[in-house]
DNA sequence: CGTCAATGGTCTAAAGTCAGACCATTGGGT
DNA sequence: ACCCAATGGTCTGACTTTAGACCATTGACG
């Protein structure tokens, strides 16, 4: 019975791995700082653009202005933003995406480390599940409009703005599902991804390569096509996926 | 121009919804409190089960021993744990859960409200995913024993435990897919649907089919079928679904 | 040329949270 | 009969975060 008392506990504890994980993850300033950083790296702000206004900023991050003030202080000390006071004044992004470097990318693999499989599952799940879910919606005409322009957009990139408007491609289609949550979630994976992706220098053979596959997932989400729009999006995340786990090795 | 500034500034601030949302939910209190609640109603510690210890616990939960005192304390007197001292002490599940009752549901429902469409879109996505991804994964033998003793467990279940056990076989495919991440977002969907999914009557009837249900999934995965362990979650998911969309109306 | 609304900058008192030390209790093991 | 390890119970001082008030600056607009 002994035996039996001290595998049952053991069990208990093992499976509450998946619900009793950390509730808050480091302090809120940390978090602060490190969202609005994925923001502006996410190209959700571009070099030139306006932050919200900090108070209603602090209010959308859930977090006192003080800490959000305390956050924008140390991005404005690391060159990132830029305040300027007044009305019409603000807080402005001064950031600019440093060039992609292999030492880079392999450093920041080697960090994720065995995380690399999992963010990597994590985000095929969400995003072919999503372009799924969006294909198999009824769309508004703004929405196929506004799908269709972020689309066009990529396919005119500079080359140094090319991963941000792509990862605004990628939520766009995220955001046509309805679902808050889904949306949240892809913003989330790929933000624990973004600093690999924007570290793999760009090949134009690539490039033109993803256009394609853009063209698809856009092509089967607007026809309705499920199946299309989910395997289009496969082969798509496929690509960059063995990508990078070819630096893992 | 003034129109061009302010529509861009606009543009800004409506992209940003998906990123700047809330860092923290409300308190670390109340966020443990409803941790270990669901927990409990997921079925993961059933009555008489013991919770891990407080430091250990306060330690996963990524929360000061204080807090999670509190959030215990709060339990305690709600008859949902009880705590005894001494070695082979601890803290003691007590809770039972409520009878299925229609009016609960039905409040419930109205009180997700547009949430519910969010939820069931998330949790789709999510789970379908998993599924498939584990289905496209090298399975150890302990693994595909452990995913069989679940769906044996469930089919033998009393009544008054059904819905904890699938909840515990549902989790258990999550976890197959070997991604953290992945689990913890299915184990995050549903906490959220879990008190509307509690409060379903289970019909004779109902319960036969999703028996049905769970073979034909774990026979996918099993086989290494992602299509088809893809299309029988999907069936499975859209039974109960379409049971709660009908509480709506 | 002054007004004023919107913005960033500063400060304070209160509440929340934490890390850690220490106490009290219990029951199996020696 | 005693020990002692593991558990819950309690306390304290330090740090974090909050809510809110108030100040300083700016530039479009009347």
């Amino acid at each position: 019975m002994d035996v039996d008392v001290t595998r049952e506990q053991a069990r208990l504890d093992w499976e509450a791995g998946a619900i009793f994980r950390p509730i808050r993850t480091g302090n809120a300033f940390e978090e602060t700082v490190e969202r609005l950083l994925q923001a502006i790296k996410l190209g959700v702000f571009g070099p030139g653009d306006r932050l919200p206004a900090e108070r209603d900023l602090a209010a959308r991050l859930g977090v006192s202005r003080e800490t959000l003030r305390e956050a924008l202080r140390t991005l404005q000390q690391a060159d990132c933003v830029e305040a300027r006071r007044g009305r019409y004044g603000g807080t402005f992004v001064t950031y600019r995406m440093p060039e992609p470097d292999v030492a880079d990318l392999r450093r920041a693999v080697r960090d994720l480390g065995g995380e690399l499989e999992d963010a990597l599952t994590y985000r095929q799940v969400l995003e072919v599940g999503a372009a799924e879910a969006a294909a198999r919606r009824p769309l508004t005409a703004e929405q196929r409009a506004h799908l269709q322009e972020r689309l066009t957009e990529l396919d005119a990139a500079p080359a140094e703005q090319y991963r941000q408007l792509d990862s605004r491609f990628h939520l766009a289609i995220a955001e046509l599902t309805g679902s808050p949550a889904l949306a949240a979630a892809i913003t989330g994976a790929r933000m624990r991804l973004n600093d690999l992706l924007n570290a793999i220098p760009m090949l134009e053979r690539n490039i033109e390569h993803a256009a394609e596959q853009h063209r698809a997932m856009v092509r089967a989400i607007l026809d309705g096509d499920g199946d299309g729009a989910r395997r289009a999006t496969e082969e798509h995340l496929a690509a960059t996926a063995s990508l990078l786990r070819g630096f893992l090795a």
